[in-house]
DNA sequence: TTCTCTACTGTGAACGCTCACAGAAGCAGC
DNA sequence: GCTGCTTCTGTGAGCGTTCACAGTAGAGAA
C-alpha cells in the first residue's frame, strides 16, 4: 500500500515489476491477470503476492491497445432533457446498468443526446470504437441511431421492443401485453365497466402492446369497446393531465383509468382531483411501471411492476454475449401487479 | 467515408495511413491533431484532408498510454440508491456536466456509490489512475471520500460546499444563505409572521447557510425566532411530509413554511392538505432549488432557483483547470427567487 | 561569407501491455 | 534410446500514439 502516500503521484508499478518481485516473467504475470491458465499454483501465488505489494493496478489503455477492446460501455439515452429530469425510470436503469457491470469491472460511459447534435457526435463516437458495445434508451419511435449503430456493427442491446429495426438487434423488455391484461382484469374485477386508458405513444411497442392488452380484457369481459374512452399520451406527466381532461369532456361516467405509465398517472390524478372526483371511491386509477412515482402520488399508485433490476441485468448480459460473438436475442420478462391506495 | 460499410469492424486507418497519404510523416499529423503549432498551412490541409479521406479517428488508448492521461472524468454520486431515484437535481447535473464534458470531447463515467462495498471499489478504481479527475456530489457529511481522492492526489470538483474537508478542496456550490434570505424576505412581505422553516441536514454546510438565512431575516424584520417553528428533514420528500406534521404539532399558528428542498416541500404540501389547510391561502409554502418537483407539485412550488446549468459548467471548468495545473478553486453562484402559486 | 535565429519536418524511442512462438521439463509409450 | 504429448515459462515483437531530438531550409544580421 505504498500508494496512498499523500502528495503527488508516484510512477505507478507496471507488469514489469511485478514480474520482478515475484521472479517470473512479463508473460507469467499477464496468464495470471488473464484467469491463470497454464500457470502453475507456486507461479500464480507469488504473483499474487507480488501483485499485492506493489499495489498494482493493470493500465487499462495498454491492454486495450494490443486487445483492441477498449473494456467500456456506452450507455446512450436518446431522449429530449426534459424526459431525462422528470422520468425516475432512466435512473432505476442507469443504477442497474452500472451495478451489473461493475461486476465485470467495466466502466459506464453516460451518453445523453437531448439534440440533433449531440446525437451525431455521439454515434460518430462510438462507430469510432471508443466503446464496445451500446446500451440503448429510446421510447423516441424514428429513431434512427438503432439503425447507424447496427450498420456499423456496434453491439447493442436496446430497453424496450425496438421498432422499424429488423430482427437483427437486441433487446429487453417487460411483458407489456400481460401487464395491460393484469391491470384491466383488475379493474374489471373491482366492478368498473367505464375503463378509461390513456396510452403511451402509439407508434412506439409499448404503447400499442399496452393498449393491445386494455382490449383483449374488454373483450374477454363482455365489455363493449369505447373509442372515447381512449386518449394518447407520451409519458409525461403532463400529458397525463391532459388526457384525463379530455377523458372526462369525452366521457363523464368513467369510472377507471388505466394509464400506461405512472408520471402520467399523477397528472390523471391531479385532474381528477381538480374536477371532484375522488380516488379510489369514484375512479380507479391504475399506473404502469412502479417507479418511485406511484410511491410519491396521492393516494399511492396501484401499478405494474416493471422488473428493471431484471431489465437491466439482462440488457448487460445479452449486451457481453454479444460482444463475445453470440448473436442478438431478445427477453421478455414477466411484469407484476403491485395493488396500492388508487384502486 | 469508407468506414460505415455494413458488416464486420475493418481495421481502422492509423497516423501512419494519414501520414502516407498526406504525404508527410506521422509527426507532423500529429502536431495537426494537437493543435496544430509549427505545421504549414500546406501541410495543415494535406492533413485535414487526408483525415477526411480516410476517416481517422485518434485511438485515444494509443495515446493514452504515452501521455498517461486517460482523457476521461468520473462523476461520483455517494448516496444511497433511493435519494438518486427520487431526486431529479442530480439528473440536472449529470446532464449538465455531460455537455460541458462533450464540449471538450472528454466522457464522462458514471460511478454511483450507493454502499460501502461499492464506494471501496470505486475509490480504488480512481486512485488507480483510470480517470483524470472527479466530479464529487455527496451531501452525505461524513463522506470520507472526498479526503482520500485528496490524499491521493486525484483532481476533485465537489457539488456543494465540502465539511470537513481542508480547504484544498475545490468546490462549487450556491449562495445558500441569500437564497434562504430571498425567500424569507418574500414570506415576510405577504405579510407571514409565524414562518415555520424544514432545514436540510445540519450537518452539511448547505443545512446550515439555509438556516442562517432565515435567522437573520427574522431578526432583520423584528420577528423572534422561535425554535418550536424549526424542524429538520433530510432534503427526501418523506421527511418533508413527517417534518410539516410535526411543525402543525407543534405550531398550529405557523402561517408559512420555508421549506429547505423542492422535495421535501412536495411532502410538506401533503402534510397541509391532509391537515386541512389551503395553499397559499392558509400558509405559505416555499421551496428551494426550482428542479422540477418544484412544477410537478400542486400549487406549483414558489422556490429558489439554483443555477445547477452553471454549477456543472462551473464545476467543469474548474476541474479541468485543477487537472491543468491550477490549484482548488471555490465558486459560489447568486441564486434567484421564483414566483408560483404557493405563496 | 558565415553565423544565428525561426519555422518547420522527420525519426527513433518509448509507453505497458498481450500474443504468438519457442523452448524446457516431465512423463508415457514404443 | 527416441518420439510425442502435456504443462508450464520466457522472449521478442508490436499495438498506435506522443515526445524529444536532430535536422533542414530560408531569412536576416554580422
Amino acid at each position: 500500500m505504498t500508494m496512498s502516500q499523500s502528495g503527488g503521484r508516484r510512477k505507478p508499478p507496471t507488469i514489469h515489476d511485478v514480474a520482478r518481485e515475484a521472479g517470473v516473467s512479463r508473460g507469467t504475470v499477464s496468464r495470471v491477470l488473464n484467469g491463470g491458465h497454464y500457470v502453475s499454483p507456486t507461479a500464480q501465488e507469488a504473483v499474487n503476492a507480488a501483485i499485492r505489494r506493489t499495489g498494482y493496478v493493470v493500465n487499462r489503455h495498454a491492454r486495450s491497445l494490443i486487445t483492441g477492446r477498449s473494456d467500456s460501455i456506452g450507455f446512450l439515452l436518446t431522449e429530449p432533457q426534459e424526459r431525462f429530469f422528470e422520468d425516475p425510470n432512466f435512473n432505476v436503469l442507469l443504477r442497474g446498468c452500472t451495478q451489473a457491470l461493475a461486476a465485470h469491472d467495466i466502466p459506464l460511459l453516460l451518453m445523453l443526446a437531448g439534440t440533433e447534435d449531440e446525437r451525431r457526435r455521439i454515434t460518430r463516437y462510438i462507430t469510432a470504437g471508443h466503446v464496445d458495445g451500446v446500451l440503448l434508451v429510446s421510447s423516441h419511435s424514428g429513431d434512427p441511431v438503432a439503425e447507424q449503430l447496427r450498420e456499423a456493427g456496434v453491439p447493442l442491446v436496446m430497453c424496450g421492443k425496438p421498432i422499424g429495426v429488423g430482427s437483427k438487434v437486441s433487446y429487453v423488455a417487460a411483458d407489456d401485453r400481460d401487464g395491460a391484461r393484469d391491470m384491466v382484469r383488475h379493474l374489471v374485477s373491482l366492478g368498473r365497466r367505464r375503463i378509461g386508458v390513456v396510452t403511451g405513444p402509439l407508434d412506439t411497442p409499448g404503447g400499442v402492446e399496452r393498449l393491445a392488452g386494455y382490449r383483449e380484457v374488454l373483450s374477454e369481459s363482455g365489455i363493449d369497446f369505447d373509442e372515447r374512452l381512449v386518449v394518447s399520451g407520451d409519458y409525461s406527466r403532463a400529458s397525463g393531465e391532459a388526457g384525463a381532461e379530455r377523458l372526462l369532456a369525452q366521457c363523464p361516467d368513467v369510472d377507471a383509468v388505466f394509464v400506461a405509465s405512472d408520471l402520467m398517472a399523477q397528472g390523471v390524478l391531479t385532474s381528477l382531483e381538480r374536477a371532484g372526483r375522488r380516488v379510489p371511491e369514484d375512479v380507479s386509477v391504475g399506473g404502469f411501471d412502479d417507479s418511485s412515482a406511484a410511491l410519491a402520488a396521492r393516494p399511492q399508485l396501484t401499478t405494474i411492476r416493471q422488473p428493471y433490476d431484471r431489465i437491466s441485468a439482462e440488457m448487460v448480459r445479452v449486451l457481453l454475449a454479444q460482444i463475445g460473438g453470440e448473436d442478438p436475442a431478445a427477453v421478455i420478462l414477466p411484469t407484476e401487479l403491485v395493488k396500492r391506495q388508487s384502486t
